[in-house]
RNA sequence: GCGGGGGUGGCGGAAUGGUAGACGCGCCAGACUUAGGAUCUGGUGGAGUAAUCCGUAGGGGUUCAAGUCCCCUCCUCCGCACCA
């Protein structure tokens, strides 16, 4: 019978959905593992990369429950966001119908991937039971004061026709589309991260370490960007204003001058108006070109520095001089206070701006090496530590004394204040979109913002729309979605047309997945607590400063209202490689990819499973080859055609286990080791490691073992029983279905997925024999055979009788020998 | 520029400081076959008839012993990058 991998993954596919054994339920007797994938969003279809990710889980699923844990294990969709609106105008549909159409297809092809999904606790977020959450969530967070509305300069993607929050922005562009970004000034909805900016800092080292890989704990420390430094203001009396600016460097204060603003800033304006016409005009062309420039063109550092010199000076607080103030490219609305003191002396970008534009140069750092800097004469800035000089009181000081000397001066006189600054910005929330979680807020004439009452949630998002182009949400056009009453006063109101960024929805689907159609709340305290946080994490890394910080963000915050107790929710975290073909990412666009679908076609799931797990561990790229997937099947049709062959023999022998005291013949005492430091090695990659390739290379060996053993006795049958059982059992979190199979036609009446993990014995792993490498001078001069265990001496004495060796040595002076217990024997010599 | 990974056969990849190259792919030879792109057996880092020598990016070092630890250099991938 050959091996008929499309009837039997059918099969098991159907016996496991009717036999309801991945469901699992909320048991506090239990040990719980909760293995979590980055859910997908429905594009259309799997690809290889899902596959690849899915692949991974699934087997540390089925392998935790084999060892008796409490497994949570499902799935769901990202369902809200751009493409289906894309999809709707292409395609004339519906983002809902074209959605959920891609989630049926999808879920057929994870069902047919024979993944181990608790699908009841499946989560759906385009769907008002879920969204409502999101909105409900959103009011707490108001409540708290963690959202909030203003008018700023935001990302603005003119493809998408909607604007991004920091993190989307990806080398100055859409992270979806890769369209530069530009600065636009609108009223937008906030979420206030920045509170929790610290703590999401200080867990990644007390919590995530080393749960979670070095690379993105770096690049999460990297986007939060924490500076000590300090607020400084400078007067300007003019204008009656009062400019603060933030620096890390204020020992070099006595070095400023110049001060620059963000073509942005506030200030800005304010000169416009008390200008004379002409050079108001002149500053507006400035301000525009400026804004012309996309985010890539303004934040490159090799970039051009423009300037615009104002006819407005501020004081500097310490030497009471006046500075010219102006306005410059190179300085961000985003950081600090889109302002900065210009210290061109000592630092770099301000030094080439002074340089363009001829402004003073004033060392305040002299080297150590006791070089005295000239302004007129320096030719980069001096930004290493140094001592003191032009700096008043403070000449002569060291800068790692000075900086802290001179901002306690500062705080004394009243002139400065210590300030930590973060580069992490508030997450703007609001997207100028149709297909997401409405924004559950009204506009009243009368009352203003008004929050939707709790109890009518969820505001729907009405469904048979037509998307017609894009920059534009069919919302607005919807007068039975826009006009409401306004729930304070009961006028009329208007709803707000904008809906909520999709990473919401992302942001804590995993606690619905604990308690999945709770109809009262967005999930149930007791379950999450036993349930969360995650124990392992499987996704990619492109999520880094994305999903993972928002995640995180929603844990501390819900924590913080008394909805959950943990506040980590991820504990461990594996981000799989990319899957690759060609040398390249697989990609529509490159014509490259790989269809699962007819992979799965033409060799199973098994094979595609096998092969996606053997060929790189799982944090490599993996590229794709049809050899190794033939191969990945090769090894399969082995397995199956020695049970199927030996099916007869294999039933006959079941049940016993024969000791390893109990076996006296050389081949079958190595075969019998064979068996079980299989089990434990196996255990250890898959679990400790999470190395699937290397487990699956010992599982091929045991089968080569299995296939060498030419042994037709009783007791060899018996021991081959057992491994195969072992094979089986090791192997059937990889390849879940064809050992399902085998393991009922060897007469198993349990389903392997519920068996018990395999135990490996001890005593059957004692060594009987073991060879020593004899080496003189660190090098190998001949292998021997010994008995394992002897002593050092004895085995010393043993190897240096070897005639080889003793010939070798003749002669010659031996300085020491090192015996290293039943590995080697190194003689070293001399002459 | 800064930060973090990597660099091992023809290829994917293995190796608690102790036999470098497990396992697989490919390749070579043979067996069985009408046939083989099925299956099985054996071989497969390089040089050499051989003993042996050389081999983990390159160079130094520590050690009885280094792919593994330390220092320097090169290459490569990734992240960040005018962050005040």
């Amino acid at each position: 019978m050959p091996y008929n991998f499309a009837d039997i993954e059918k099969k098991w596919q159907a016996r496991w959905e009717n036999s309801h054994c991945f469901e699992s339920h909320t048991d506090t007797s239990k040990e719980k593992f909760f293995c979590l994938e980055m859910f997908p969003y429905p594009s259309g279809a799997l690809h290889m990369g899902h596959i690849r990710n899915y692949s991974i889980g699934d087997v540390l699923a089925r392998f935790l429950r084999k060892k008796g844990k409490n497994v949570l294990y499902t799935i769901g969709f990202d369902s809200f966001g751009m493409p289906a609106e894309n999809a709707a105008i292409k395609f004339k549909t519906k983002p809902h119908d074209w959605t959920l159409s891609n989630i049926a297809y999808m879920t057929e092809q994870l069902k047919r991937m024979g993944y181990s999904y608790d699908w009841r606790r499946e989560a759906i977020t385009c769907l008002p039971e879920y969204y409502r959450w999101n909105q409900w969530i959103f009011l707490q967070m108001y409540k708290r004061g963690i959202v909030y509305q203003k008018e700023a300069p935001v990302n603005w993607c003119e493809t998408c026709g909607t604007v991004l929050a920091n993190e989307q922005v990806v080398d100055g562009g859409c992270w979806r589309c890769g369209t530069p970004v530009h600065k636009k000034n609108l009223k937008q909805w906030f979420i206030r991260i920045t509170d929790y900016a610290q703590e999401l800092l200080d867990d990644i080292e007390k919590d995530l370490n080393p749960g979670w890989p070095r690379r993105v704990r770096i690049m999460q420390t990297n986007w939060i960007g924490r500076s000590e430094g300090a607020r400084l203001t400078f007067k300007i009396p003019e204008l009656d204003y009062e400019l603060d600016a933030f620096t890390t460097r204020f020992d070099t204060i006595y070095g400023v001058t110049f001060i620059a603003l963000a073509p942005e800033h506030e200030l800005v304006r304010k000169m416009q108006s008390v200008m004379n016409d002409d050079d108001a005009k002149k500053l507006s062309e400035f301000v525009k070109l400026v804004s012309s420039q996309s985010s890539i063109e303004r934040s490159d550092a090799g970039a051009e520095k423009l300037g615009f010199k104002t006819p407005f000076y501020g004081i500097n607080p310490v030497t009471g001089k006046k500075i010219p103030i102006w306005i410059a490219n190179y300085i961000l609305i985003d950081y600090g206070t889109g302002a900065i003191m210009g210290v061109p002396a000592h630092d770099q970008r301000d030094f080439d701006f002074c340089r363009k534009y001829d402004i003073p140069i004033i060392p305040v750092i002299n080297p150590k090496d006791g070089t005295i800097l000239d302004g007129a004469t320096m030719t980069h800035a001096f930004e290493e530590d140094g001592i003191a000089c032009n700096s008043g009181q403070f000449d002569g000081m060291k800068t790692e004394d000075a900086i802290p000397a001179m901002i306690d001066w500062g705080e004394r006189e009243g002139i400065c204040k210590r300030e930590v600054n973060f580069k992490l910005r508030d997450w703007l929330i609001s997207r100028q979109r149709y297909w997401g979680t409405p924004i559950p807020f009204v506009y009243c004439d009368k009352c203003g913002v008004v929050p939707v009452p709790e109890e009518q949630l969820p505001v729907i998002l009405p469904e048979d729309v037509e998307v017609k182009e894009v920059g534009r949400s069919p919302l607005l056009d919807r007068p039975d979605f826009l006009n409401t009453t306004c729930p304070h006063c009961g006028g009329p109101a208007r709803r707000e047309a904008d809906t909520m960024d999709t990473f919401f929805c992302s942001s804590w689907y995993f606690d619905r997945y604990c308690s999945p159609g709770d109809t009262n709340a967005p999930f149930e305290k007791s379950d999450v607590d036993y349930w969360m946080p995650v124990d392992q994490y499987i996704g990619g890394i492109e999520h880094a400063c994305l999903h993972l910080i928002y995640a995180r963000f929603f844990a501390k915050f819900l924590t913080d209202i008394g909805l959950t107790k943990y506040r980590e929710p991820f504990t461990r975290l594996l981000t799989q490689g990319m899957v690759i073909k060609d040398g390249a990412k697989m990609s529509k666009s490159l014509g490259n990819t790989v269809d699962p679908t007819e992979m799965v076609k033409k060799y199973g799931a098994d094979t595609i499973r096998l092969f996606i797990l053997f060929a790189a561990p799982p944090n490599n790229d993996l590229e794709w080859s049809d050899r190794n997937v033939e191969g990945a099947h090769r090894f399969l049709n082995r397995v199956w055609r020695y049970v199927e062959e030996n099916a007869e023999n294999l039933k006959k022998y079941g049940g016993k286990v024969i000791p390893m005291s109990e076996i006296k013949a050389g081949n079958l005492r190595d075969f019998k080791r064979k068996i079980h430091t299989t089990i434990e090695n196996v255990t250890h990659d898959v679990y400790d490691e999470k190395q699937f390739n290397t487990a699956i290379a010992r599982l091929m060996e045991l089968t080569n073992a299995i296939y060498s053993l030419n042994d037709d006795t009783p007791e060899a049958w018996e021991l081959k029983r057992e491994a195969v059982d072992v094979l089986l059992n090791c192997l059937s979190p990889f390849c879940p279905h064809i050992t399902e199979e085998l393991w009922e036609m060897l007469g198993h009446s349990d389903m392997l997925c519920l068996a018990p993990w395999p135990e490996s014995d001890d005593s059957a792993m004692v060594q009987d024999s073991v060879i020593i490498v004899a080496q003189i001078n660190g090098k190998v001069r001949g292998k021997f055979e010994r008995p394992a265990g002897m002593a050092k001496d004895e085995l010393e004495r043993s190897i240096m009788g070897e005639q080889s060796i003793a010939d070798k040595t003749a002669g010659k002076e031996i300085v020491k020998v090192i015996v290293v217990p039943d590995k080697l024997v190194n003689i070293v010599v001399k002459g």
